[in-house]
DNA sequence: TTATAATGAATTGTATAAAATAAGCAATTC
DNA sequence: GAATTGCTTATTTTATACAATTCATTATAA
């Protein structure tokens, strides 16, 4: 495998993404150039073009003049975020389905065993997260919709936040084990319309833990 | 009305947009950042990161020390595009229907009007995408779902390039005006369904018409 | 002849310095 | 004393200068 190149600027991209999803750089807080500059050793040129691109994921609100901010989390978007995943997503593995090959689903088993063993672990929030979306992207591999698979991973960077915060926080998704197993049967059947049923209502659940979970937080905080 | 200050980088965001969607900067061409940036009387940076917005738009591809690029328009795009369209905005339209305001559509009303006087007159292709958008976006008003508007907004930019450029070149989307006509008159009925049905037929039929238009240049040019 | 390495011009990426802007505080006016 | 104006400072935005990379061209060797 061939290494890369990369330019400061998305290394700063990559650190950054992370520091949010992860939750170290906390909603809200504002994200001062220079300070971000001197602390990842590089100018604050490649700082603001990482910032315009987390700002374009959504991650980063930016203002002109007044600088930029990790985005605050509320329920009000994780209704929208979801939403447009199961309609989204469900429509993308309908298309997947119709071709999808027999090494792509024998992925897809292989990473849900790991899956399943990431709980518990160190790390499980960031591990479970990234196991998850390759999850999910291979069973969407079948579809060859290069702009709505971009779209869709757009769209989970930003459930990530929540998927991880609710990880962190309450331990996991409890459903997610069996409805992750269900949803793979239903695909190596291929039964387009159970699957792509039970892929709806697995990010529709999740929406609902993380819902309950976020507006339990709200309470307790006022 | 205030007057609102703007950075250089946004003003050019729009002037590239502009030129863009207007077909004034082919798709393929290279765009320079040192020409850009001498034409336009700015330095590289805001030039940069114009460059960048637009990337995230979907607009300019950006490839690391290679340079950007207007993205290149194809067939399989406009499929995959319009159909996001039609399944994200039949969605965004049941859920304005709801409990759209009169005044909202009484607008909608008034801007049809302005739409199919636009066509035939100068600068056709850029006023006319400018209404259209504009009417749809207001039968969308309802919707209290800021994210998902975004989106639609973001794939409309896109959806620009391929409407103007019919616009230009073949003089307009035929079936367009007694499409609005119908589609508002399900709105103002506040039948959902009917309108939902109308307005994905809407967006698949200018799909055809765009991508019959494409085949016919690509039989051209070979 | 062909493949490969070296060269240099064009271009992008980054650092640093200068300019522009916003927000808060002091000075002034009414 | 309230409101306005003018400064001060922190921060962002932009310009300029330099470093790194790419790509095309030429030179070299097998």
């Amino acid at each position: 495998m061939a290494i890369e190149y990369k330019t400061r600027t998305q290394l700063v991209v990559e650190i950054l993404r992370e520091k949010i999803l992860s939750g170290e750089i906390v909603a809200g807080q504002p994200l001062r150039q220079a300070a971000l500059a001197e602390e990842l050793n590089v100018s604050r040129i490649p700082v603001r073009e990482a910032l315009l691109q987390l700002e374009a994921e959504g991650l980063v609100s930016f203002e002109p003049h007044k600088g930029a901010s990790a985005t605050e989390l509320n329920l009000d978007q994780v209704d929208e975020l979801f939403e447009l995943r199961a309609m989204i997503e469900g429509d993308l593995l309908a298309a997947s389905l119709v071709d999808i090959t027999d090494e792509a689903l024998a992925q897809a088993t292989d990473i849900l065993a790991n899956l399943d063993s990431a709980l518990g672990k160190e790390n499980a929030a960031n591990t479970w997260s990234e196991l998850n979306s390759a999850f999910h992207n291979c069973l969407y591999s079948g579809a060859k919709r290069p702009q709505t698979a971009d779209l869709v991973n757009i769209l989970n960077i930003n459930a990530d936040r929540y998927i991880r915060m609710h990880l962190l926080w309450a331990g996991g998704i409890s459903k997610a084990g069996p409805e992750h197993a269900e949803l793979l049967a239903f695909c190596k059947a291929r039964d387009i319309d159970k699957a792509v049923a039970k892929l709806k209502q697995h990010i529709l659940s999740s929406r609902d833990e993380i819902k309950a979970f976020l507006q339990q937080r709200e309470a307790i905080n006022t």
